[in-house]
RNA sequence: GGCCCCAUAGUUCAAUGGAUAGAACGGAGGUUUCCUAAACCUUAAAUUCAGGUUCGAUUCCUGGUGGGGCUACCA
C-alpha cells in the first residue's frame, strides 16, 4: 500500500506543480495511533515543488488523491503531515489474503537467497556454560531462524575451544585427585564435573605461587614456576607432539563435557549443524601462515615469532605465531575461516562473539583480507553486550558466576509456584503439566533477554528472577493460549468462520489497528534480519500481544452480533494466533496450547 | 596514553531525522452475569551537559562529563 501511494503521489506532484519528485522526497509512513488515518505523508521535503505552506500543500495533495484515488476514504492536515485515510474495504480484502496463507505466515522472502554460516556458543571445555553463553546461544539460534526465514541458506556452527594450557590445568587436577571419578560416578554432569577440577587446579595453583612470594619471589615469576604449573606446561607439550597417555585422558574427558553441554543445549533448543574443534584447526591455520610468509605477507623477528603490520588499516602490529611456533588464538581462527570457506563457500559467516572482542574480529577481517581471500568482506563479527549483574559483571573469582543449567531448572521451578499459585492446571496430568513449567521457564528467560538490543550490555537480576507479567514471554505465550482457548470454545458451541465471508465484513477501529499490525509481521521479519536483531520481532510479538488483549477484553464471540462480524474477529483471532506463534518460534520459544 | 562502545521515568527496556519521547515493573486507584484476572482501565514520573547542521535532533557532527570494553607470545 505504501508503494502504491508513493506513484499515486508522485503522479500528484506532478499534476499539481509540475514537479519530479524522487523517491526521497515523498515519505510515506504509518500514522501515529493519536491521529487518525492510515498512512502519513511528511509534506516539509515537497516545498521545494511549490510556494504554498505545508497545510496548504498538504490539503491540495489530499484533496486530489481523494478525487483519483477510490482506496482514500478521507484525510486531514495537521502542521506540516498530511494523514491519509485507506477505506476500511481496503484493509478486509488485504487482509482475507493473510487469513488464507498457510503455517508460514509472513515469512519475507529475499530476492537474492545467500549461504549464510553463523557461528556461535564458541565454548571453552573447561568451564560449564553460563549466563553470557545462554544470551550467545538464544541470540545465534534466533538469528539462525530469522535468517532463514527470508529465504536464506543457513548453517549453524560452533568452534569448541578443545586445546590449549586450560584444557591441560584440569586434566592435571584430576590425575592428582580424581580418584577416577566419572560423571557416572559422581553423579555430576559431565561439564561440571570437569569445571570442578579445574577451579581445583586454579586453587592450589594460587596456594603454590602465593608460597614462592612470601618466600621473596616476585608475583609473575612465582605463578610462572610454581610446580603445578610447570606439570600443566609439560602436559601441554606431550600433548601436542601426541602422547598416548595424554590424549587418551584428553578425549576421555572431553566426552563427558560434550555430553555435558549437549544436555544444556538441548535444554535450551539450540544446535547445530556442523562443530569445529581448535585442536583441528590450528594446523590449518599454521599452514596458512606459513605460505603467507614465503610471499612476503608477513615478517619474522629475531626472536622467530611471526607478525603481521596492520598499521596501515589503523591496527596495530600484530602476532600470529609465537616465538617457539605454536598457535595463538588468532591463528587458529585464520584456519577455521578458510576451512568454512572451503566447506561451505559462504557469501557471509557471522560471528555472534562478545563485543569485547571487537578488535580481535577487526584484525581477524584485516589478515584474511591481505593474505588475499576475497570472500574475507563476508565476515561479520556479531558483536553482543555483555550481561552484567546489579552488582556488575560477573566474576569467577569472586564467585558470581551464573550458571546455565541452574538458571534453566530455577525458570522452571519459578513457573511452577506462580502457576500452582495462581491455581492453573488443576486438570492436567503431572507430565502434561511439567512440559508447560518447562515451555513458560524457559520462554521467560529467552524473551527477557531476547527482547533486549543485541548490542547493548544488559543487566539481569537473578534474585528478582524473571516477571511473567508486562514485557515477557509468558504475557505473550498466555495471550496464545487464550486465543487456542476462543477457537476450543468456539468448536464446542459449533460456530465456525468462514474466510470467502471477510470482504464484506464490517470492521470496526479496533479491527483495523490489528489488521494494520498483522500486515507489519513480515516487514518486522526483513528488519529484523537486516538489523540482525531478535529484539525486532520480540517487541512486534508484544505490541501484537498487547493489542490483541485489548481488542479481546471485550470481544465475544458468542454474541448477538452479526455473523459477518464474528466471521472477521475469529479470523483476526487466527491470524494473530500465527503471527505469534511465528514470531516467537523465530525467537526460538515455544508456544503452549494452554497454561 | 591510544582505539572502540554506551548514556532515555525510581528500575528494566522502546523510538528508518518527523507530530504531544512509547511500554513494562514498582507506587496509587478501579474493572470479573461473557470469552483463561498471568488480563483490562485510570494516574504520577525521563532524553547526561554545552555548542553545531536542519523547516524539524533522543537520533547526525564537535567538545565536556560519567560508565564499560580492548590495547597478551591468554582464549
Amino acid at each position: 500500500m505504501e508503494n502504491i501511494l508513493k506513484e499515486k503521489i508522485r503522479e500528484a506532484v506532478k499534476v499539481l506543480f509540475n514537479g519530479n519528485a524522487c523517491d526521497d522526497l515523498i515519505q510515506v509512513q504509518e500514522t501515529r495511533k493519536d491521529f487518525t488515518g492510515d498512512f502519513t505523508l511528511v509534506v516539509f521535503p515537497l516545498l521545494r515543488f511549490s510556494k504554498n505552506t505545508p497545510e496548504k500543500n498538504g490539503e491540495i495533495i489530499g484533496s486530489h488523491l481523494a478525487a483519483t484515488f477510490p482506496a482514500v476514504k478521507g484525510y486531514n492536515v495537521i502542521k506540516g503531515f498530511l494523514n491519509i485515510e485507506v477505506s476500511d474495504a481496503w484493509w478486509i480484502g488485504n487482509f482475507s489474503a493473510m487469513a488464507a496463507e498457510n503455517d508460514l505466515f509472513g515469512r519475507c522472502r529475499v530476492s537474492k537467497p545467500e549461504t549464510i554460516l553463523i557461528e556461535y556458543s564458541s565454548p571453552n571445555t573447561n568451564k560449564p556454560l553460563h549466563l553470557g553463553h545462554i544470551r550467545n546461544n538464544l541470540i545465534g539460534f534466533s538469528l539462525y531462524r530469522i535468517q532463514s526465514a527470508c529465504g536464506h541458506r543457513v548453517i549453524k556452527t560452533n568452534i569448541v575451544n578443545d586445546r590449549g594450557i586450560h584444557i591441560c590445568k584440569s586434566m592435571l587436577a584430576w590425575q592428582k585427585h580424581g580418584n577416577s571419578e566419572t560423571p557416572h560416578s559422581s553423579g555430576l554432569k559431565g561439564d561440571h564435573l570437569v569445571g570442578k577440577y579445574y577451579v581445583m587446579f586454579e586453587k592450589e595453583w594460587k596456594l603454590e605461587a602465593e608460597a614462592l612470594i612470601s618466600s621473596g619471589m616476585n608475583e609473575e615469576d612465582a605463578r610462572n614456576s610454581a610446580p603445578i604449573m610447570k606439570e600443566a606446561r609439560e602436559m601441554l607439550i606431550k600433548w601436542e607432539a601426541g602422547d598416548k597417555e595424554v590424549m587418551d585422558l584428553w578425549s576421555m574427558m572431553n566426552s563427558w563435557v560434550y555430553e555435558g553441554f549437549d544436555e544444556t543445549y538441548h535444554a535450551l533448543g539450540v544446535d547445530f549443524d556442523k562443530i569445529y574443534y581448535e585442536s583441528e584447526t590450528y594446523q590449518p591455520g599454521k599452514d596458512i601462515v606459513f605460505k603467507s610468509l614465503e610471499k612476503g605477507i608477513l615478517y619474522r623477528k629475531d626472536d622467530s615469532s611471526i607478525w603481521i603490520d596492520l598499521t596501515a588499516e589503523g591496527l596495530d602490529q600484530k602476532l600470529l605465531l609465537r616465538s617457539d611456533g605454536t598457535a595463538v588464538y588468532i591463528t587458529q581462527d585464520i584456519g577455521t575461516a578458510v576451512l568454512r570457506q572451503a566447506d561451505y563457500s559462504f557469501d557471509k559467516c557471522i560471528y555472534v562473539v562478545g563485543n569485547e572482542q571487537n578488535y580481535h574480529f577487526q584484525v581477524l577481517k584485516a589478515v584474511l583480507k591481505r593474505m588475499g581471500y576475497p570472500w574475507s568482506d563476508g565476515l561479520i563479527h556479531f558483536s553482543y553486550g555483555m550481561v552484567e549483574l546489579p552488582e556488575g559483571r560477573m566474576k569467577s573469582r569472586e564467585g558470581t558466576i551464573v550458571d546455565a543449567d541452574d538458571l534453566i531448572s530455577e525458570m522452571k521451578e519459578t513457573a511452577r509456584e506462580v502457576s500452582i499459585e495462581l491455581g492453573k492446571l488443576g486438570d492436567f496430568t503431572a507430565e502434561e503439566r511439567e512440559e508447560i513449567f518447562r515451555k513458560i521457564g524457559l520462554g521467560a528467560l529467552k524473551y527477557f533477554i531476547l527482547k533486549v538490543d543485541p548490542r547493548k550490555n544488559m543487566t539481569f537480576n537473578p534474585s528478582e528472577s524473571i516477571d511473567f507479567n508486562g514485557n515477557t514471554g509468558p504475557f505473550i505465550q498466555y495471550t496464545y493460549a487464550r486465543i487456542r482457548s476462543v477457537f476450543r470454545k468456539a468448536e464446542q458451541s459449533g460456530v465456525e468462520y468462514d474466510p470467502a465471508l471477510l470482504p464484506g465484513s464490517p470492521a470496526g477501529p479496533k479491527e483495523i489497528m490489528l489488521i494494520k499490525l498483522l500486515r507489519n509481521f513480515s516487514k518486522a521479519v526483513s528488519e529484523a534480519a537486516s538489523a540482525n536483531s531478535p529484539a525486532v520481532v520480540a517487541n512486534y510479538c508484544y505490541d501484537l500481544a498487547r493489542e490483541y488483549n485489548q481488542f479481546y477484553h471485550d470481544f465475544s464471540i458468542l454474541g448477538e452480533e452479526n455473523q459477518a462480524l464474528r466471521n472477521l474477529r475469529l479470523a483476526i483471532s487466527e491470524v494473530a494466533g500465527k503471527a505469534l506463534s511465528s514470531g516467537m518460534w523465530l525467537l526460538g520459544i515455544e508456544m503452549p496450547d494452554r497454561m
